[in-house]
DNA sequence: TCGACGATGACGTCGCGTCAAGGTAA
DNA sequence: ATTACCTTGACGCGACGTCATCGTCG
């Protein structure tokens, strides 16, 4: 039986991500009723080893919870898993994809602004002639 | 002078949107004393087209602020805005690196399941066999 | 009179981090 | 007595979206 910072430490969480799992019902362990201390037990480690490797994976920790839910109802978890890891996959190659060309479009800016000076006081048009002169997103 | 619909609809922002830059004090528009309505004048237009512009940049609001700021206060915000894009940049490049291997974390563990059964019901040492089987992130 | 618009204020997202104000353990 | 731990509860982040409840316009 281990209180948060021991099961915290066992595991390379934090005690406040420990708290925060608990409180999301990921964890559930007893309670000193002395002095109402969260009380851990030995396999609790697995289950915080798994939470923390699931999110390496992307999964979020609502998913992690349907997919710990299921598994206590006595179900094997493993193809909603596997639907849910495609689905991340092509989420995630959308977002590389928006990420990529912001990455070019400020690229681009900053290239094409050196070439360019500063906005003074007295050109009230614009807000910042940099910024109003960049390229933008192209309409993919 | 356009209400907040209108200044919306001119600029391909949501009512929505305009009222939360409103809010942040992005856009000051003067107010309709008979009913207390936005009352936005024609050079917002410019003004929130930039704001979006700069978002698409990458800037935050909370940057476009201090622009708009420094601007107002007779300052060229030039130099602070090629500093600060040059620093989203960095950002941006890290940010890229870590989805890249997530991604790749995710095809590897998926194709690695293709050649793995799901996990039954009587094995109570694991949550889901194939999130524990997935490689880990790289230490870099 | 009715539907589309306007207003304010509050709460939801996501995964924690942090703070306050106190009690407990060694 | 000190220090490091523990508790609950609430608020913060970013950029809105949404909802409730109400007033206003055409």
């Amino acid at each position: 039986m281990m209180t948060v910072t021991e099961l915290a430490k066992k595991s390379g969480a934090t005690p406040d991500a420990v708290r925060y799992y608990t409180r999301m019902g990921l964890l559930q362990p007893e309670r000193n009723p002395a002095n109402g201390y969260r009380l851990y037990q030995p396999k609790e480690i697995n289950w915080l080893k798994f939470i923390r490797q699931a999110k390496t994976l992307g999964f979020t920790l609502h998913e992690i919870q349907e997919i710990m839910q299921s598994r206590s109802e006595g179900h094997s978890p493993c193809p909603h898993v596997r639907e849910t890891l495609k689905n991340r996959i092509v989420e995630n190659r959308q977002h590389l994809k928006e990420l990529i060309e912001l990455q070019d479009r400020m690229e681009k800016a900053l290239l094409q602004w050196s070439d360019m000076p500063d906005g003074d006081n007295n050109n009230t048009q614009s807000v910042c002639p940099l910024i109003e002169a960049a390229i933008s997103p192209t309409s993919s």
